[in-house]
RNA sequence: GGCCAGGUAGCUCAGUUGGUAGAGCGCAGCCCUGAAAAGGCUGGCGUCGGCGGUUCGACUCCGUCCCUGGCCA
């Protein structure tokens, strides 16, 4: 785990490579196909024949979530491990990651037409109705949260319960493995002048033509994915609302703000995991991690 | 050289009739149980261009100097 830019991704093929295993990515955004110089993907050349795993499993518009995350983990991670071999688990998405080690709750999924009823009515209201149906939701969740306030009122009027009760029911954290925590955590001043630098580079690379490449495949300008960081910009771009400049500048501070939330949550959510002080593709940080490993 | 408009937080800017300052962004810290590259919370920051003056009190008024932009020479 790490930071975006981080060079988990070099990291995470060289481990499989000594460890004779399989990189299983849980990056929120490499899901999605077509979306590869935006997200960071390796391309398959570059994957010194490591075998990838979740990569690639949906197209623009179709909706993913943390819990259809964590049943397809599983399962990749039950054949990898038939085949004898080590899965290496590699991405930046902190919540998957939970889903996939530790396990949801077995609660509702997704309603659509719920939630666009719920959503309509503005972050106010919905606390108040909160407030009513579960009080102890309202009192945890702040006013001005929407998303969480739909999801706590999903849950509370699908299943009749308040979430908090809901959240015990059958959690079940991944069995059969164990599990080894590595944390990449470079300098913050080195790690923001690499998002800087690879942020320019992605829109050298044809992040444009990307985003124009999806759309006209056929995917809808407001597919979920196009909100990631760099697809907005570049859509923005694409459609004459931003300047190139602009969507550079725009996308590093984004990109930027999500390191740190990404730090602020592996240090907070991950505590065991052993730190790395340093990027993935150098040397003596594989050679440590690799003797954390063996 | 003259005229005009500006000089306030790292950046962009607001600041009512004089009572020593704010907003957004940045930055930092944090939260998170099925759209998590999303969403949300908290926080510090200023010799208000310099120097004089008027005043009990000046970012606010006066003088002067410096700097920036525009127009005219």
């Amino acid at each position: 785990m790490g930071p975006t830019a981080s060079g988990k991704s070099d990291l995470g093929i060289r481990l499989a490579r000594e460890l004779d295993g399989e990189v299983v990515n849980y990056d929120s955004v490499q899901i999605y196909r077509g979306f590869d110089v935006g997200s960071a993907k390796t391309p398959p050349g570059e994957r010194q024949g490591v075998p990838h795993h979740l990569l690639d499993v949906r197209d623009a518009g179709e909706p993913f979530s943390a819990g259809e995350y964590a049943r397809l983990g599983r399962e990749v991670l039950g054949e990898i491990a038939a085949r004898g071999k080590t899965p290496v688990i590699v991405g930046g998405t902190g919540f998957y990651l939970r889903a996939l080690l530790e396990g949801l709750f077995d609660g509702p999924s997704r309603d659509e037409e719920l939630r666009a009823r719920l959503e309509r009515k503005g972050a106010a209201h919905l606390h108040r109705l909160l407030a009513r149906l579960d009080p102890e939701s309202a009192g945890r969740i702040h006013p001005h949260d929407e998303p969480k306030l739909v999801r706590a009122l999903e849950v509370r009027i699908l299943e009749g319960q308040p979430l908090k009760r809901v959240l015990r029911r059958g959690v079940e954290p991944l069995t059969g493995f164990t599990v080894t925590k590595l944390l990449l955590d470079p300098p913050r001043d080195a790690l923001y002048a690499r998002i800087e630098r690879r942020t320019e580079a992605m829109f050298d690379a044809g992040l444009e033509q990307e985003v124009c490449d999806l759309l006209a495949a056929g995917a809808p300008r407001d597919a979920w994915a196009f909100g990631a960081l760099g697809y907005r910009q570049a859509l923005a771009l694409v459609e004459g609302r931003m300047s190139r400049e602009e969507a550079i500048a725009d996308t590093a501070r984004s990109t930027r703000n999500y390191a740190k939330r990404q730090l602020t949550w592996f240090r907070n959510q991950e505590p065991e995991a052993l730190r790395l002080p340093g990027f993935g593709g150098d040397a003596d940080i594989q050679r440590r991690a690799l003797d954390l490993v063996q």
